[in-house]
DNA sequence: CTGTTAGCGCATTCAG
DNA sequence: CTGAATGCGCTAACAG
């Protein structure tokens, strides 16, 4: 593979002439500017970045650590933040944690050693003090933004206020009169984004007054089965649920499908809200009342927020807090038989 | 930041002793191997790879290039495909094209300095002709892998049949005795994912010597809302389809949102076959009849066949073709009225 | 504008 | 088993 040099001789320059046309084009002669354009051509000549790299100290590259991408929120983060960090000449190492401290850690290192300038985490983590302390000690020297995950001071956030959506959702279900109110979540006790939504749902209940006893939280696998499932079983007590609360769409899918099958139409016999705003939320019938999360926005804002702290490094840490919305769509009502408050 | 040198220097061995430490320890008495550990330790060192990979010519990187990752069957196949480069100490660049063989070639480009190691394209490609032989050339000294799409000699190629999986869906359909059937495509002129489909689709129809022409074959923008329209428009038709074969299960959702608002119960009515097995095929009710192109294998299998050609390089490029299957749900039937054959 | 020179941090000969 | 020395490919002073 041809090197600087071999360009250098097949031009009759000096290796620092052909750097200068690859880096400072102007800085040079259109004569030797020519031979040297010529001779990279000749020998199809590819610059090794880690050689620049190694002497510039600069790779241009950032990391980003996630816990999986196969649901319908991540993807389109990481789609938009890529484009946009792609655009302006960064690039990207990904890799999935699979939610196990351990593989993190290991990740982290591995992309230390490549020296990223930046690292991003993406999505609910698990609760790891030994990580989180790391993470931290890493912050102190390069920009780190945790996107749907809030906790440590040094580092930069971007996410929904996921409290603040659960809780919206929960208050409009007890705003329509709904008491027998169930809160298909997440683990709450190992992910952080199901501790928030929980904490919203209970401010709401609190707010308003009205009876937790009444309602069912209820720890389901976040995905389509885990909905059905729990469903299935909340339909078939003999004081089931009027309204259904799910920490995501895909859930709420898995509730609609056990209602059609248990006789219960939407929203007349019961309600259902998902979290996330996704494609699927508005494809589903009817069309599913949702709290959004603006996944495009989140990943473009990301990628603005570590490009300007890696041009004036260093810099603060900075955090941004969407506000959720509640897309109202046709799958709430007030319950059938009206409820006493 | 410490460097091998710093390490030497308090350890008091040479910076070659703290590199077989670091390589390969045995090579090193424990007396002094534990005093280098011990000021690795202390001064917080972290390797360069950058250094190294300069040094020994191995980045352990690939790259990944896909025009887009918002669908579902792309992440479950990165994400497969990750888990098993990353067990086996690879990284992996990732770069979205956006289907623009500009940027495509850019991403390349970059991706060339870096020296990855191997290529993948995941996902159906734009035809270009000048990044097509670009990458048959890079082909020739470095493994590349293309999923979901196949053209070149010199490339391996991992890929569902998608012809025979539109074939199996039209004839499944045929067999029921529907003969007014909409194939609603994405744009089969520019994607090859789109033209194989109808490859399959127009050879099922050939050999069941049914009339194409009573056949719709639409192009449409392959997601939950073109499905929608298209289907909206067929449904007003005089003579409207009995049967719709969808590219996508996401085009098919939306078909399933049409024909619920046209009163066409599924599968009495209308028969619907999607094309991916996805999650979200199993979700919609009735569930829906789809082919299954097993992302996760894909994903693996792409892994491996990387790894295995990384390890003895050179080696042939290598092909493998999954056969889809047909997953029969709940979403066919014959048509209603007994359609003369 | 141009060439010479000196490393960036590390792995790896080659002697000892 | 160990250390001194060399160079991977490139950039960045520094003189000219």
């Amino acid at each position: 593979m041809a090197t600087i040099k071999d360009i250098a001789k097949t031009a009759h320059v000096s290796t620092a002439t052909v750097s200068r046309v690859l880096n400072t084009p102007d800085a040079v002669s259109e004569e030797r500017r020519r031979r040297v354009l010529q001779a990279i051509e000749r020998l199809n000549y590819t610059p090794n970045a880690l050689a620049r790299e190694l002497k510039t100290n600069r790779t241009g590259a950032v990391g980003i650590l996630l816990p999986d991408i196969t649901n319908t929120f991540t993807p389109t983060v990481i789609e938009s933040f890529l484009q946009v960090m792609n655009r302006h000449g960064y690039n990207t190492l990904l890799c999935i944690t699979n939610a196990d401290p351990q593989l993190e850690l290991e990740y982290i290192r591995m992309m230390n050693k490549k020296r990223v300038e930046g690292f991003v985490f993406l999505g609910s983590r698990c609760f790891s003090e030994k990580n989180d302390d790391f993470i931290e000690h890493i912050a102190q020297k390069l920009p780190v933004i945790a996107i749907d995950y809030l906790d440590k001071p040094s580092v930069s956030h971007i996410m929904a206020d996921e409290a603040q959506g659960a809780y919206l959702a929960a208050r409009h279900l007890l705003a329509l009169g709904h008491r027998r109110i169930a809160f298909l979540n997440g683990d709450h006790t190992r992910y952080t984004t199901y501790y928030y939504k929980r904490e919203g749902f209970l401010r709401a209940v609190h707010e308003m007054s009205a009876d937790l006893s009444a309602c069912s939280l209820v720890t389901v696998q976040p995905n389509y089965l885990g909905g059905y499932e729990a469903a299935c079983r909340l339909f078939e007590l003999p004081e089931r649920p009027t309204a259904v609360f799910t920490a995501g769409d895909q859930i709420a899918v898995g509730v609609y499908r056990a209602a059609q099958e248990h006789g219960l139409p939407i929203p007349e016999a019961l309600s259902v809200i998902g979290f996330s705003g996704s494609p699927i939320s508005m494809s589903v019938y009817p069309p599913m009342t949702t709290v959004s999360q603006f996944a495009q926005e989140t990943g473009e804002q990301a990628a603005r927020l570590m490009l300007e702290i890696l041009q004036k490094t260093p810099s603060a840490p900075q955090n941004m807090i969407f506000a959720p919305e509640l897309i109202l769509r046709q799958s709430c009502a007030p319950p059938q038989s009206g409820i006493p408050l």
